[in-house]
DNA sequence: CATGAATGAGCGTTCATTCAT
DNA sequence: GATGAATGAACGCTCATTCAT
């Protein structure tokens, strides 16, 4: 039943536009929603647009999950490249720099934190460990990091610490989203304080 | 397509040996495929029953969830509070009580702790808000340890070590079920260094 | 795990008189709740009872449906016997006489005419039928009542006058139940003016 | 076991094309089933489309019960109303001319004077409520009629009245069904004799 | 005679996915 | 390239009924 009165502009964009702007919905809605809560049904009506068309552009949810969390790592992995560049100091402004870039990158695009660090969900099966691969590969970066700086450490105590700082570093966040008072460089700071000083500098007669 | 398996005589078993085979089929699904990924099916199928005997012995899905997390819990704290009071010396020695707890119930009830700490959503509604503050009542407890071994602290600042604590571990522990070659000493060693020694300590001329 | 201490005196009754209590309990649950409302294990509850037993008594739940119905149904019949013979004389005592039966056993027995009238549902398929035969008994004894009264009328047409008659008593009686305040008498007065009388009594110039 | 039939090839029709389709097989189900013995199956199957498809146009089965009601009410309505356009004159004409609209529909809209007028067991909750409102307004219109017509009788005789008057009308409507045999003019005669004439008048010797 | 553990069939509902247009 | 009608496979849950004890 067409044309009562130009019904709408009639959208027309270009494939790679229409792809970005249903990524970013996609975003939105796994990173509220996790990944069981999210509906092609949702993240089609978020863009305005019919559910099948999501599969023109994307095989399947599944897919479209996986390259969001693709597209969160990369985003999180330019800010770590480009903290490195910067930084090239003293390891403690190694660290400084890199946990730095890491929470600008919570405090800046919380959703795609959120999809990476999966305040929701992970699917099993071999989606759930695809993601899971990208989720804990800052945990390798920081072992890379690690042992770069200190050379001759056992490369199995490296990954050990590496999990620890990866691991503290995102429950931090997690904490700090619901203590959005809170700057970034006192986040900063006591992270710094737990895991550079250690907490023993806390016990005076030691 | 019935019986191929001769359609066993239908086994009989008294009320609490059946809830317990019951909630251990669902402690293993829940661990393994999270709170979204499980169903009754599943949990019924792996004890080799009908779906609606679940009904008689719990509520409902989320019952059963509530009851694994709880019992999971129930389980950690009672380990915690068995460290606590061996231990009353030294912060150093307290922590270390504690999170060699905390390790020794991740290797002995691997999929309790999946549970708890399940990488896996929580339920929306209130089932989620009882099965999260379950699961980050770890938290709290370091929170409670620390702010007691060092007064005087700002208990923000307190709180956000005591992330960067529980969160370190619940991510070496990931490492280390991956791991199981490690020993459990060797994973204590590794946790204290990094969070009580601190990092700065494999760094010489500092 | 017997005998802590004497555990109920081991209620044991007479196979009738367990009957009649099953029955009894049956009747309130189909009355209050309706056929589909209705539970084996609600039934079984109210009498304190296992559900198996009531299949020792009864075949099956529509069986007990039926001997509701039925009950209900005896019940009221011997009230009309009753009004029956005592009143033989002008046809207007004769209807007034078993319209006062009917109400008098709805606001007795409110119950069993809740199950005979049905202000739950029928069941669908052959039970429906043998139960909406028992039901609509009424009008047909209306219908001897009236056609032995005034001999020579159509059948047929007695029988339109029959279910008029039943259908609107039926309907003054479900109002009655929500008007508990009015008397017996007043219904029966209103009930004979409109169907003895005849509604034109009402206006004047006629 | 798959399509015997040649699983034909997805019949598509219009949204509102189906949906009245939809709504009429849901009639029957409801009309023959009652509230509690229809099912989505059940009004999928009689349209040969799968059940889910009846989510897209209703939003649950309730919902497609209360616009079942909803629409038979309406119907009746609107003859009810034609019936008072057409007479303004003597109350028993008026009587006459509403039954005679009441029992057309009956006649003419079997299937929606059933899901009106059904047997079948109202649902609980406010779906009910309104279901049921519904149902029992052709009462509170014979009530006006009647009040109107006849004033300064007792508002609460005059509801006794409209609900043996509807009762009566319903109960030989329900008769009139299982004898398709006799006219709409006789049935509305002997209607008019009942409760108009009153039956005292078959009694000569009054 | 009576219990209570266990089953199986069915229901309302959701949702990823397909396909005719 | 895009829509929207339609499907099919699950899923959580209920309940009449059976059967070992």
């Amino acid at each position: 039943m067409p044309s009562t009165a130009a019904a709408q502009p009639r959208r027309r964009m270009s494939k790679e536009a229409r792809r970005a702007k249903l990524l970013a919905a996609a975003q939105d809605v796994f990173g509220e929603l996790g990944y069981n809560g999210a509906t092609m049904e949702l993240i089609a009506a978020r863009t305005g647009v019919a559910r099948s068309l999501l599969y023109e552009h994307f095989g399947s949810l599944d897919d479209i999950y996986v390259e969001c969390v693709r597209a969160a790592r990369a985003e999180l992995d330019a800010r770590f490249f480009d903290a490195s560049i910067v930084n090239q100091g003293h390891p403690r402004d190694q660290l400084r720099a890199g946990i730095t870039a890491y929470f600008r990158f919570v405090s800046e695009h919380g959703r795609s934190w959120d999809v990476l660090s999966g305040t929701g969900a992970l699917p099993a099966g071999p989606i759930g460990e695809l993601a899971s691969e990208l989720r804990f590969r800052t945990a390798d970066q920081i072992a890379a990091l690690f042992s770069q700086a200190v050379p001759g450490v056992d490369p199995d105590e490296v990954n050990a610490y590496a999990h620890v700082v990866s691991g503290g570093g995102e429950q931090l966040a997690r904490w700090w989203r619901r203590h959005p008072g809170v700057t970034l460089e006192t986040v900063v700071d006591r992270f710094m304080a737990a895991v550079w000083d250690g907490l023993h500098s806390f016990v005076s007669d030691e």
